[in-house]
RNA sequence: UGGGGUGUAGCCAAGCGGUUAAGGCACUGGGUUUUGAUCCCAGCAUACCCAGGUUCGAAUCCUGGCACCCCAACCA
């Protein structure tokens, strides 16, 4: 059953029962604001989008959606136009499209307000709540007191109401240059909430905004703006991370204050973070800067950008954001859940073929050469319905370079000098010698192969252990094949004060430029995904491949019980 | 005694005074398999940060500790 419209993800067949789930069900329940339910997704437009974002938007969307009538608004946070780009804002959109949400007719920007909040911001100092402060700023900060000790009052602070409507007009007409003066809401300085010291509201900034253009050059802050918004949208339910938690009192305060007609309520909850990567909008910044990356697309990235190009599934992080859960605890999720993720959404839907990664070459020397034989092979063991394709197979073969031993380990079931393996969908073969370059190093193997196995089986139900991927020499085609590992070699980059560029993997990426993938793969399209068998999920590069000079990302591995096997062995050894 | 949070398995996470303390990932065994894949089956916390207390009964309530995270941008 799908109750999913074209655009809109249906959360009706996973119960999510999470403390803002049940919170929510409850003020429905209790017909709190006569029963609607509104959220809002408020990026800034200062960076791209990451998974940790997905949370929160799957979270948001995901709660409205699930309401009748409920509403998730789309709002860019843009009040500071030193560090926004509209760049930004039409990644976000496609970022958020992409993860298969829709915001209809629900796209705003704070700054559609700043008119409204201008008005707020008046009546704030109409009512001595607000005043125009001449402090410097290291005077604010020095006024502002410490953590443990309390602040002191600007002596701005006695400023009369119509001093006060006069400076903050001349603020807005452009009278005063950056920094002279601010507008600072009336509160405590006393207050052990350093945030409830007086804030600032109001900062001059003489930038053109890249959606009100020259209009203003005094800026709303966060804190002022954000409670506001979301009142002006009838917002039910604002939920942020936990580090806004201090700043609820606030939310509450200038809501209270100005007596809004709505009043949201603030939940936070814990953001993601994901071991072996970073997520801070700092440091991401830094590693496209620097070129540690490729770009913000790069498919190591944890952006939702450089995750579509690296070929994961929206669905797939749908359903890790459901997985991991909404909670308050400050937690830190294995990789293994997303590749966990990835593999069950790819492994019913995608086409296998045969790719060879790092060929050896292989000579069947009984094989008459210049038969070409066309061998079926379905594209998913499981599922007929996708169908099958042909794969030539002839007298020179690759093979991948891991699957022969000269000397086979316990437990090796592939290749090696006397033993027979299947390849897979055509015969049988049995490695009868290996040949070598003057470096000693193995340049190909001439096998034999048994004319009764054609297919993959003995009529005399013999059976081998290993079962191998090949591709026909003269039919292969070449491809580049990038294989992404994490981009750390730590699970918490940065920790305990080191540079969190330290943990840079340098292998995080290796590029294999003379692959030899199965003719069948001569038209694949820029995106598409396949599973190359034995090997993992793969995605045709959304960037650099084209027709011709395919580029695949592998997306995710296959689980591999040999490879914990040989890791094993290998630990013992040492 | 600045303020605000959080502590259930290796990693997440249910639990809301009476349960054999869900589930997922990871891990360990076993079965199926022409992918060492998938799939299936089984195992995996006498135990809930610690110490007291209340109660017939506590992961859930109370008290006191401890550990960790966040806050002193004219950032969001």
């Amino acid at each position: 059953m799908k109750a999913q419209s074209a655009n809109t993800i249906s959360h009706s067949d996973s119960i999510k029962n999470d403390f803002i789930h049940q919170i929510v069900a409850e003020d429905v329940k209790a017909n709190k604001n006569e029963g609607r339910v509104v959220t809002r997704f408020p990026p800034e437009p200062n960076g791209y989008l990451h998974i940790g974002h997905a949370k929160s938007i799957c979270l948001n969307f995901g709660i409205a959606a699930e309401y009748e009538g409920g509403k998730c608004y789309l709002r860019f946070d843009d009040t500071n136009p030193s560090k926004e780009d509209i760049e930004y804002v039409e990644s976000i959109k496609a970022d958020v499209r992409w993860l298969g949400y829709d915001w209809g007719e629900r796209l705003r920007h704070s700054s559609d307000y700043f008119d409204q909040l201008y008005e707020y911001a008046i009546a704030l100092i109409k009512m001595n709540k607000a005043y125009v402060c001449s402090l410097t700023t290291e005077q604010v900060k020095e006024y502002r007191g410490t953590l443990r000790d309390p602040g002191k009052n600007s002596p701005s602070r006695e400023r009369s109401i119509a001093e006060n409507l006069d400076l903050f007009a001349r603020m807005k007409a452009g009278e005063f240059a950056d920094g002279e003066l601010v507008l600072r809401a009336k509160i405590d300085m006393a207050a052990p909430n350093i945030h409830l010291r007086d804030p600032i509201i109001y900062r001059l900034k003489k930038l053109p905004h890249q959606m009100t253009g020259d209009k203003w050059c005094i800026y709303p802050m966060y804190d002022f703006t954000h409670c506001l918004s979301d009142a002006i949208e009838d917002i039910t339910h604002s939920l942020c991370t936990l580090e806004f938690e201090d700043h609820r009192p606030l939310y509450d305060w200038f809501l209270d204050t100005l007596n809004t007609s709505c009043h949201p309520q603030q939940i936070e909850f814990a953001r993601l973070s994901l071991n072996y990567t970073v997520m801070s909008k700092r440091k991401l910044h830094e590693l496209v800067e620097n070129h540690h990356v490729s770009g913000w697309d790069d498919p190591r990235l944890p952006t939702l950008i450089g995750m579509r190009r690296r070929g994961y599934t929206p669905a797939a992080i749908r359903d890790f954001c459901d997985r991991i859960g909404v909670t308050k605890n400050d937690t830190s999720i294995e990789m293994g859940v997303l590749e966990n993720c990835l593999r069950g959404d790819l492994d019913p839907k995608t086409p296998r073929v045969m790719a060879v990664l790092k060929p050896l070459r292989v000579v069947i020397e009984n094989y008459p050469s210049g038969q070409v034989e066309q061998l079926e092979a379905p594209y998913h063991p499981n599922d007929a319905s996708m169908g099958a394709r042909q794969v030539p197979f002839s007298r020179v073969l690759y093979i991948e370079q891991d699957d022969f031993r000269e000397v086979a380990p316990k437990k090796f079931f592939r290749l090696a000098p006397g033993r027979e393996v299947r390849l897979r969908y055509a015969y049988f073969i049995t490695c009868q010698a290996v040949i070598k370059n003057d470096q000693d190093e193995i340049v190909e193997l001439r096998c034999t192969y048994d004319q009764e196995t054609r297919g993959g089986s003995a009529p005399d139900g013999r059976k081998v252990k290993g079962t191998l991927h090949w591709v026909s020499e003269a039919h292969a085609i070449t491809a580049e094949v990038r294989l992404y590992d994490r981009l750390f070699n730590q699970p918490h980059p940065g920790a305990n004060g080191t540079d969190f560029k330290v943990a840079l993997n340098p292998k995080s990426v290796e590029i294999l430029p003379h692959s030899q993938v199965e003719a069948s793969l001569a038209n694949a399209k820029a995106g598409a995904r396949y599973q190359f068998e034995r090997q993992g999920y793969f995605c045709v590069d959304n960037v650099d491949s084209s027709e011709g000079a395919l580029v695949f990302n592998r997306i995710v591995t296959l689980r591999d019980s040999w490879a914990k096997i040989e890791k094993a062995n290998l630990g013992k050894k040492k």
